[in-house]
RNA sequence: GGCCCGGUGGCAGAGUGGUCAUGCAGAGGACUGCAAAUCCUCGUACGUCGGUUCGAUUCCGGCCCGGGCCUCCA
């Protein structure tokens, strides 16, 4: 599942600073993900809950830290009392002192401890608001991802994700909040958080311009180039974005799409073993580059493979790694050759060169070798025949 | 300032107490009418200074550099 957090005071802002009603602001930015997601080879969730329509659900949960007295209200808020979380602080490492130490933040003067975190807070009349027994408001911090989870997963999970920059406060206090109401030891089982991307070495952000959208990225390349470029880096390293990084990642896959393009004489067998040098790479936390590794591994094995039930293994196993990382879904042909309107065009002057060569007129041939290559299209003599590409 | 993470060959990026990552780029070779692709071979890689060890890129400590978080921002 994956959580759309649909209302908060940065919404809210952004909404009145455009002018506009915050569905409208909220639908468009989540139609957008959704492109995005799609064009990037994400799988879809089962469910992915709004918190607009869960307000229920969190109320009902602040009830219950209320009853259970981990939680309080205050000047029409409701506040988790920190302190009565003892191992509050064990995911992101943080001691009680450490926080204090390092806090330069102000207290607000209604907290009975200074790490107590808002569960709801009251809204204005201007500002979206649910009705509750504290008065019309809205959630506060966390509690959104907190209700919906334990609502379609149970408490406790297997696996949360995020990024690195969630494991404090949001995640810590997500933990708190869960656990506190369901009397559980844990929330979630295991939590994977990635790394950032940065540009040219910078922290994107648009105080320094350095802004990328991956629509921006799209607009110049297939998205599983991006999604291979992700997946060269373990998820928990950060990763630096550049033009340079793009024709790597654009080289290395299409090293891959040349070796099944190269195994089209076979059909992928149905008997194939899984491709472990991917699996087992998966299967130890989710260690990416080293299932992309085996993919090239593979594609080595392939490329000097000659009997047709090797090749067949290969090319199963190939297409199969590939699928578990959203890798090599396009036809190969079509990923090298990229647009193909003027296809009859280039083949004929293929056919013409082929005829020169079978002629001896090697002149003519290398002729019509360079023609095509100044229009970036390489030919590639085969002992099936000739196969053109672009290039780049 | 506090807490945490990281610094690997030209580039990207895994990993390990003592044989190999892998890819891109580069060099040489094989193959090819030419070319491309492919295959083979290659480059004294592990920030720095100490310590532990028979042996450290891998463990420990100091230092330098980079990044993240530090409470009503999800």
């Amino acid at each position: 599942m994956r959580n759309i957090t649909d209302i908060d005071d940065k919404i809210i802002d952004q909404a009145k600073a455009n002018g506009e009603p915050i569905t409208e602001l909220t639908e468009r930015t989540i139609e957008r993900f959704h492109q995005d997601t799609a064009a990037l080879g994400c799988l879809e969730p089962d469910v992915e809950p709004r918190a607009t329509e869960h307000v229920p659900l969190m109320i009902r949960m602040i009830e219950t830290l209320i009853r259970q007295s981990v939680a309080y209200e205050a000047e029409g808020h409701v506040l988790f009392h920190v302190p009565a979380m003892p191992s509050y602080g064990r995911l992101s490492g943080r001691s009680r002192d450490d926080q204090i130490a390092g806090a330069r933040v102000e207290v607000a003067p209604y907290k009975r401890d200074a790490a107590d975190f808002v569960l709801w807070k009251p809204s204005t009349a201007e500002q979206p608001g649910w009705d509750s027994p504290w008065g019309r408001g809205r959630p506060g911090w966390h509690i959104e991802c907190s209700a919906m989870s334990a609502h379609y997963l149970g408490v406790p999970f297997d696996i949360h994700g995020g990024g690195i920059d969630l494991v404090f406060p949001h995640h810590e206090n997500e933990i708190a909040q869960s656990c506190c109401a369901h009397g559980t030891a844990d929330f979630a089982r295991y939590w994977l958080h990635n790394g950032f991307i940065t540009v040219d070495g910078e922290k994107m952000s648009k105080s320094l311009g350095n802004f990328v959208t991956v629509a921006d990225v799209l607009d110049e390349l297939p998205g599983e180039v991006f999604r291979f470029w992700m997946l060269g880096a373990h998820y928990r390293q950060p990763l630096d974005y550049s033009e340079g990084a793009m024709a790597q990642a654009k080289a290395g896959l299409d090293r891959l799409y040349r070796t099944l393009e190269n195994l089209d004489d076979v059909a992928a067998s149905d008997q194939a073993p899984p491709p472990m040098e991917v699996v087992g790479a998966l299967l130890d936390d989710l260690n990416t580059p080293r299932a992309i590794a085996g993919l090239h591994l593979l594609a080595n094995e392939a490329n000097k493979a000659t009997r047709p039930q090797e090749r067949a293994r290969l090319k199963r196993q190939l297409l199969d790694g590939g699928r578990l990382l959203g890798l090599l879904t396009q036809d190969p042909r079509q990923w090298l050759q990229g647009d193909t309107t003027d296809a009859q065009a280039i083949q004929a002057l293929i056919d013409e060169r082929n005829a020169a060569r079978a002629a001896r007129n090697f002149a003519r041939a290398d002729a019509i070798r360079d023609e095509l290559k100044a229009k970036g299209i390489v030919l590639e003599d085969g002992p099936q025949g000739t196969t053109w590409r672009r290039e780049g």
